[in-house]
DNA sequence: GTCTGATCTGTAAACGATTACAAGAACGAT
DNA sequence: ATCGTTCTTGTAATCGTTTACAGATCAGAC
């Protein structure tokens, strides 16, 4: 015995496929009606096919959140917001990885045109003019949480680091540090690129030098290890300020095995904000970057579009936060 | 203008759908055909619908993951492997949250009979007769990665426990610990109580008593916090193992925080070996359940099934190693 | 009793693909 | 030249819904 349908239906209870289907999206029917029909519907244990609806309604009710790499844990916390806001909505949440290539997350974009999603979330790495192309010509919404120029005319929701690498900056100065220095992660990405930036802007505001800058390979706690060699050259920096958290906890291990001792040698600073940042020892102070309330905003500009295709893009900055904690003084 | 059908691009280049269809899915065809369809295809930018090819086909090419909460480092660690191998099998993952509670479970795997994906890995906190009557019933093929009684007859791929137990104890009694205490996350989770059991059952092939146990009220890193004082007592045990991770770091602040030092005072275990037992400071000796290589067996079991839905039902268990970190002498 | 309008229900046409079946073409063997 | 095979292609049915449209029913007003 085989899956009823709503023929079936119809036929257990008497009725039109027309009025079971009226019945059960909840348009206008007698009582009678009413109750046949979900008497039928318990009975057979009917459960309308989600493939068949897609097909004639053209929504899926799924949406999809793009990422580099889901074992990153400012992705993690972001994919929960964005299950939180989705799930509420009614949609079902597709988590695709793309890796670190751009050419994949274009191939991902334009796949979006099988439909098999209603909207997608984007959270490039890298970002080119063929994936901006791309995005602008899909087939449905695209929502980045992340940074891309104004004219590219697309729904972005990004993070503020220039502010939160000039509240790092403030708050190790306002501490009596003054040799600062930067630990990136790969400077070709779109946050590595904006967070050098903002590093030597806000050493700058304050008529600082850097005591020294380096380059992780990959934003990621074994990279992290990697590079602090490169940050940590004689005479030793009073500060450093991590491109995130997983880098600076990377960092934190090497000081000690080097034995110098956070914050009282050296302070760390990291970014994100994650729940890394609270759970290490001695826990970090981090720039909350709100990813969070980026994953949680992104994700209802994405539903807000598939109501309303025609509103203008918008384009919307989270301010940044500092989380103050054991790793500076 | 509007996407264009498969009857467009017969249309534009003067063949029949099916032919197109044919081409499009490789089925053999002229080179002539091939080259017309092709061009027609490049011409008009097709892209075959994925909703119609569901419906049609009955498949989605779609698989769901649930898992009670996306932010635990080991569901992640879980999830990365689900989605390595069913990307590579051409399949997207769906990722759901059920939350704690059992009739979530339930109407999740209910709710499979929408055929909005061709399977299933469910990793249940809890797990109840309904659920396991909802699996059986299911629709779609179903495997649960966790512990269920060999009775329910389904697919299941789940850690050892009690042997990890062992590991663990037997690590502590050579190192020349003797009062052991155990902090568990809810006893009336699945993990919970297979945790509280094996620690009693290794206690007793080593002729010990219990220095302590207590129960946090989840598996995170704040109820390992809040749960600190209770496996704490004076006179204070030497040795603590933790239900998972979280709960360890957690407990590890507390020890800082109480002048006790890890491990010297105290040795500490945690449970998962999650990327957070490698961060953790001193870094986190965990006793590997294998959940990278459990996620990974159970997507494979579940493609399997899909192919062969006759093929009895398997029970495969993944056996435990321990790290040893510097959490422990 | 008839007519108007409102309300409910049923018939049938979509949605966009795949595929069973049949028809037509091409080719070699007789 | 005829027949049988094989290979290619086209026609049309089908998957399980939703929904436009039309037909049926009914109440109320004259």
């Amino acid at each position: 015995m085989s899956r009823p349908t709503i023929a079936g239906v119809a036929r257990a209870a008497g009725v039109s496929v027309a009025s079971v289907s009226r019945v059960l999206n909840g348009l206008p029917a007698t009582e009678e009606m009413v109750e046949r029909v979900q008497r039928a519907v318990q009975e057979l244990g009917y459960v309308p096919d989600a493939r068949a609806r897609s097909l004639k309604v053209g929504r899926t009710f799924q949406l999809t959140l793009a990422v580099a790499d889901v074992g990153n844990p400012v992705y993690v916390t972001m994919m929960r917001a964005v299950e939180e806001v989705v799930s509420a909505a009614g949609y079902r949440l597709v988590v695709t990885t793309t890796g670190p290539d751009v050419v994949d997350e274009v191939a991902l974009v334009r796949g979006m045109a099988r439909g098999y999603a209603d909207g997608l979330v984007i959270s490039p790495l890298r970002v080119d003019e063929d994936l901006i192309k791309s995005i602008r010509e899909c087939e449905v919404p695209v929502v980045v949480a992340g940074n891309v120029p104004a004219k590219a005319g697309v729904d972005t929701v990004r993070a503020n680091s220039p502010k939160g690498m000039l509240l790092a900056v403030e708050h190790l100065v306002q501490k009596g540090r003054r040799r600062i220095a930067f630990l990136n992660g790969p400077a070709d990405t779109v946050p590595g690129e904006a967070r050098a930036k903002g590093f030597a802007d806000a050493l700058r505001a304050h008529d600082l030098q850097p005591a020294a800058t380096a380059e992780a390979a990959d934003f990621t706690f074994a990279a992290g290890r990697a590079a602090a060699p490169d940050v940590l050259e004689k005479p030793h920096p009073d500060a450093v300020i991590c491109a995130n958290d997983l880098l600076a906890v990377g960092l934190m291990h090497e000081l000690a095995a080097a034995g110098l001792e956070v914050p009282k040698d050296v302070a760390v600073v990291g970014m994100d904000d994650s729940e890394l940042a609270e759970q290490s020892f001695p826990p970090l102070t981090s720039v909350n970057l709100g990813s969070a309330e980026r994953g949680r905003r992104a994700a209802e500009l994405l539903l807000a579009r598939i109501e309303d295709s025609t509103r203008s893009p918008k384009r919307i900055v989270v301010q940044p936060s500092l989380s103050v904690r054991g790793s500076t003084p």
